[in-house]
DNA sequence: CTTGACCCTGTAGTTACTACAGACCTTACC
DNA sequence: GGTAAGGTCTGTAGTAACTACAGGGTCAAG
């Protein structure tokens, strides 16, 4: 069993355990400058601690709400560097609410179509398949 | 000004103008496969006709719909290779309307959470910022 | 002292393009 | 005929956000 004293940190495994996320995610984030470099035990292993495991968990929870690794970047700044980041915060989560809706509305009509071909298919019979025939023949997009 | 004389085919700014696809975006479908080598002049242009235009639009309205290059792909070996392509292309679409449901119900999730600390976040002059308070502290996933 | 499980590094692969650089060709105009 | 502007060609590198090795070092238990 590996060392889980508190004291001397926590290795990468142990990490992208307790945050969920993937091992090599971890070193990734470090590497684009997501995470700090931890220090490192004699023999070179990487030693977190719980600030390390705090700051992963929001860059983690800040992917979850689709935010780019730049804007989490930036929310990260904030944090560290301004007293009042809340204003700044908060037009970037405008402007990203605003992302996701777009992308929202893309998706609609691409299912509306998809589901009115799917309808339009039906047991799969036809001669002239209609999901064949809306790619050669319609636009999708008015 | 150009040739625009059809029995001698379309350069591929010109199928690229006429289908809306981006003059490199006409390369790369050659080169993964998407489109065939049209001809070639004899100094090693290419030359395009009203077959290339056709699919390289099928392509371009599959993108559309959100389906991947791979399935793009696998539509038009259907076209090329089946008499009855309609059950596959169909349980293809069936699949991918699932893909994107899944995707509209993933980016919903993000909007409600968004919209929530946008509204808490108000005129951003909060010290504890809402969404710099969600990003250390909750769960966005239940 | 060996086995197995961890750790390290750097690099390559993924998707679907997009954007060059450096060379060649064609056309219009003078 | 010359030249400048615009097309075209190739191959390659860059983008986002990881993910997955390969080839080596380390460490603890039996």
């Amino acid at each position: 069993m590996r060392d889980q004293n508190p004291a001397r940190g926590l290795q990468r495994a142990e990490l992208a355990r307790r945050t969920g996320a993937n091992l090599e995610t971890v070193r990734y984030y470090e590497k684009v400058g997501l995470l700090p470099p931890p220090p490192r035990t004699a023999s070179g292993y990487r030693s977190y601690d719980k600030a390390h495991e705090r700051r992963l968990s929001f860059v983690l929870r800040g992917r979850e709400l689709g935010f780019s690794l730049d804007e989490v970047r930036a929310l990260l700044r904030l944090v560290d560097e301004r007293d009042q980041p809340c204003a700044e915060a908060s037009r970037l989560a405008a402007t990203h609410l605003a992302d996701v809706r777009t992308k929202i509305a893309d998706l609609r009509r691409m299912e509306g179509v998809l589901k009115r071909v799917v309808a339009q298919c039906g047991d799969g019979t036809r001669p002239d398949c209609p999901l064949i025939e809306t790619l050669f023949r319609e636009t999708t997009v008015e």
